[in-house]
DNA sequence: TCCAGAGGTGTGAGCGTTAACACTGCCACC
DNA sequence: GGTGGCAGTGTTAACGCTCACACCTCTGGA
């Protein structure tokens, strides 16, 4: 009765110790790759597992070692170019630590949410947990979260206890700005994104502080959602208003709205208004005119993330961290003077 | 000795057991919603579980009832506005049906790299496959999953045997090119995606077929790689050229780029050249000029993809089915005469 | 009065794997 | 020629849960 276990469901490790002739426990060793086992007897394992198609059962492996090798997700809003670009580095970077990834998503941007997204990958029990949610409800939620559990924020700001990784809005912001002002532009206005978002109050932060040191007037923020749409109409108020020459943007995407409306006004950019947005998305370069722009290494950012995580889940301990990355100032034809 | 189990590691049923003073079993009752419970001794069950921060162990779960309650999602290149949105829509819907979401990105095009995806997502034990990889190579991959496996490819052609979702691409590209055939254009020139990718062929079949259905010549195909630039490339060899005066772009990013080559070369949208695009993104509404595109709902398609994987799941038989989405046309401004 | 049946609960087995330990040869060493 | 050790293998006991079943207690109808 040898075969009589495989027509019933799935082949288990027994079934394959059948077939070749060995006990289940040596499979085992040859699954693991247990260096005790004679290479000829490993052969015949792993002979029997390929006729059979034997694949391990993970939850009773995940049951008795008490690991998933898993990792968690919680995203936002995956549509946003930055966000999407970081979930896919992350993956990658998992993969090659030898974990899988699961996702939530949080459905709005509340703290209950996010609270719920963490809540079900712990149902999971995900060995981790990585937000890519740059939203201050994101940090709420992580702060509640026990701290046995290794975690790691993307942008979201500064938090006791929580590790993060971020690129340095304020010093981008900084760069925009400079790079305005040395063009000849007597002020920068800004057109931020969603205040809740601690990145757009970073970059208020960076363009508001080069002002300040260079003693230029500051013009009140406009903020929108990242949303071209957003952009366009902020850009509209902006653009009546002769003594508006430079704009820098919160993100690429309301940047293209402020090109537009600055356009149907009749303002030419760069030679009229200037333009600079922020993420240097892969449309930048062809926009009309090309964009100037702060380019974040999205990859780097969850490279480093899961990094960050895999520290935190072989030591054992948080690691109180908060790596920040340095954007570059991509300049293209959309400011002068 | 009630509590000496708490200290050593996470609590299970049998701790929750104890301390509401029941067996482990009616723990589990309460848990799974068995309707012959005791009111009393559920809320006494539900305090315990509480007080205890009590969650139960997936994997032993799993182990037992044979059902991971985890679908696999493969992806490709999540950077791509089209299948980040659906795999968006897939995650909520997956949630909202009961179920985790595992994902697996395809490093490269090549049909290993997705069979490689699959594979890691079976060792997960996932109870479905759902690919947001519409090329060619994940076709092939797909194909050779056994049977007993549910599966649907989203926008992935036609094959035997696999659950499909797609969007209608050939109506959506007839409706692109006869739009402008009936502006009056003589013909309509084609920036197509990258050839192993059976959206870009079809949309290529729909913009020849009406073509051949009007009489209109036809020019030969450049097919870029959905990015902006090398729209941008390609229309830069199309603009010097006066007969052509209206453009068919596979993706809204080709056409940005299409209309970054146009301006270059001093032809103006749409007066002189009109301009097509696909996907609606987004941005499309504010570009310069505003892209007139063929509409797709990628949510939708996310959404269908997951019943029609719950419902195979449910059934235990793989539905020989393909569902296809009609695209809208959304005429802007950057189509004329 | 008794028994059938249902509501409510407990007991024991078993899911497929790994960990710990036990066992068998064989070799090297004194 | 015993003793120690190691390579290679098998045996057994968990892991935490659900399922099947057994067991009570109560109700209502014959």
């Amino acid at each position: 009765m040898t075969g009589e276990r495989r027509v019933r469901g799935k082949p288990v490790m027994m079934d394959v110790a059948r077939l070749a002739g060995v006990s289940h426990q040596t499979v085992s060793r040859v699954l693991n790759e247990h260096p005790s086992v004679r290479s000829e007897t490993r052969e015949r394992v792993l002979r029997a597992m390929e006729e059979l198609d034997y694949r391990r059962n993970s939850a009773a492996r995940a049951l008795v070692t008490n690991r998933s090798h898993t990792l968690g997700l919680v995203t936002f809003d995956t549509t946003l170019v930055g966000p999407s670009s970081t979930v896919y580095a992350i993956e990658r970077a998992a993969r090659d630590a030898g974990y899988f990834v699961s996702v939530a998503s949080a459905r709005s941007l509340d703290e209950g949410s996010v609270a719920n997204a963490i809540n079900r990958l712990r149902e999971q029990a995900v060995e981790g947990i990585i937000t890519v949610a740059p939203m201050d409800s994101a940090l709420a939620a992580l702060a509640r979260v026990p701290a046995d559990i290794p975690l790691v924020g993307i942008g979201v700001g500064e938090a006791m206890g929580v590790p993060m990784v971020s690129v340095d809005n304020i010093a981008g912001a900084a760069m925009a700005t400079k790079h305005l002002v040395d063009l000849g532009h007597a002020t920068v206005h800004h057109i931020s994104g969603p205040p809740e978002w601690p990145e757009t109050r970073e970059r208020v932060t960076g363009w508001r502080t080069t002002l300040r040191q260079v003693g230029a007037p500051e013009a009140p923020v406009l903020s929108g959602d990242w949303s071209s749409r957003s952009g366009y109409e902020a850009a509209r108020m902006l653009a009546s208003d002769p003594n508006v020459t430079a704009i820098f943007c919160g993100n690429d995407q309301m940047a293209l709205g402020a090109l537009r409306a600055l356009h149907e006004a009749g303002r030419d950019v760069p030679t009229e208004v200037s333009v600079v947005g922020f993420d240097d998305i892969p449309e930048a370069a062809y926009l009309l005119p090309p964009l100037t722009t702060v380019q974040q290494d999205f990859a780097a950012l969850g490279r480093a993330s899961l990094e960050l995580l895999v520290e935190q889940i072989t030591a054992g301990v948080r690691t109180q961290q908060h790596m920040r990355f340095p954007p570059e100032l991509v300049v293209r034809e959309s400011t002068g003077r």
